[in-house]
DNA sequence: ACCTCCCTCGCAGTTTCTGGGGAATACCGC
DNA sequence: GCGGTATTCCCCAGAAACTGCGAGGGAGGT
């Protein structure tokens, strides 16, 4: 029954059935409400199998690319293929993940590129393993180069799998959100404590760094000496807790505090 | 008559107003497809202005803080503010821009921080230039390090703000995605034809040095020579049109190519 | 008034990075 | 098979960055 919901995409030309329609709306309201309701990873879980089983298709992927230190999915997939995904260490070969990586809006998998060194290898035994043909994955991108992927995937044809996911492509939009949302508030442990802003001088130095600038044509474009350019960079180090001058970009650079 | 509509929000729980809610529904499609169509920074200007007046607030801003070359901004703020704003590089003092860039839900205004160094006297001259007193910020991420903002803005009271903003926080979600998916595709002029992948190795080598690591340290880790190390580090550098290791780190890093 | 932080400048010694060479094996696509 | 690319190894010399020691003036907050 609520297989055939999302055919209901053209019932709004028809006043009549414009309640069904409210009926849907009220289903996307229903998950996001129950998302922010929810606490523990299990929750989310739960979520991600119920909106499967909701929107009718056969499964609904969250995956925590690099959302904290330890790996994170919430997912409809066999436990086996999670598991092999893992130890193959096949986030490095996806494309789906190399193209979410470049992506901002959700893309269908059709867009992507099957065709690189590993891939078309790893498509059979993903598909081997119970993933189906048609995708449509929604990139996540969070303070701190937070990255995730949300992924609803189904069996179906290419003419069948257009209609749902223009449909629900903002659904899912708006689902990919309140999920990561959730997630980070569960396993993202604390804040550090090290949120110390940089002062200017020391944000336009680690800026210049990042642009691939040397320290000497720095000083000259900031007009001051070498030594104070030093100095900024050092303090900043400080500041961020980073080990060396590329850990400070590059930690300043995720957390937002310089941008190009 | 505009200005009421965001009054509906209980009209829901009344049958007979269900399809007054569906317009309200239809008025986000509608501007969602606009998006979608519009073709020229005016347009998406224009859009700006009608998103205002439709939703009856005071102001709609849409920012690219980090999105291309040249900065560019959509919005219903006077152009001496604009101007002025950007000669006096606010952007760095500017506690929207500073929270936003840590968050990653839309945030009111009234989380905010306004304590810091030049945050004070930039609130007063933000007031007395017709920014108001209420705002509801939506940061959006996109690849390459993208970061922008959209803003809505009210003179209200506290209590209607929560209202509207629980009421269309969702909307402006969806409407500030839309915004910039359209600005990217319109400002930012041509893809770089430097897009070769990275090899395994490589994105580990860059990956090792972003967290901090000497060449030493991630020789051993990877089990190879620290020339070969090398090799790996000069070859990204290469591929990335990098002019020296920090910048080749916070390219691959920009692009997605590597991640925490 | 005092304390903290920001901005500016300096020296010396050690470590690390950069740029220039060269070379072998192996895999993949055309 | 041949060209391209990935992976691994090696040498050397100069340039650049890191570490640890100081120093003084100014602006803001308690």
């Amino acid at each position: 029954m609520m297989r055939s919901l999302w055919q209901l995409r053209n019932w709004r030309e028809c006043p009549v059935r414009k309640l069904a329609w409210v009926a849907v709306v009220t289903r996307l309201e229903m998950f996001l409400d129950a998302l922010e309701e929810s606490q523990t990873p299990d929750d989310v879980q739960s979520l991600v199998v119920a909106l499967r089983d909701s929107y009718g298709i056969s499964n609904a992927v969250y995956h925590a690319v690099n959302v904290g230190p330890i790996p994170y999915a919430a997912l409809t997939y066999t436990p086996e293929w999670m598991q092999y995904y893992h130890d193959q260490k096949f986030v490095q070969v996806d494309p789906v993940v190399k193209g979410a990586l470049q992506k901002f809006h959700p893309m269908d998998w059709k867009q992507l590129d099957w065709s690189g060194r590993g891939s078309r290898e790893f498509l059979g035994e993903a598909i081997a393993a119970g993933v189906c043909n048609q995708g449509l994955s929604v990139p996540i991108r969070g303070p701190n180069g937070q990255f995730a992927l949300f992924t609803i995937n189904d069996n179906c044809s290419d003419a069948s799998w257009e209609m749902f996911s223009k449909e629900f492509k903002r659904d899912m939009m708006l689902i990919s959100h309140y999920i990561h949302r959730r997630v980070v508030d569960i396993i993202v442990p604390e804040q550090d404590v090290n949120r110390r802003d940089l002062s200017p001088r020391e944000t336009d130095s680690l800026k210049y760094l990042a642009l691939g600038f040397s320290r000497g044509q720095i000083s000259e474009k900031l007009k001051i000496s070498e030594h104070t350019l030093r100095v900024y960079i050092d303090s900043a180090r400080g500041k961020l807790g980073a080990l060396n001058t590329i850990h400070a970009v590059t930690t300043a650079f995720s957390r937002g505090l310089i941008s190009f």
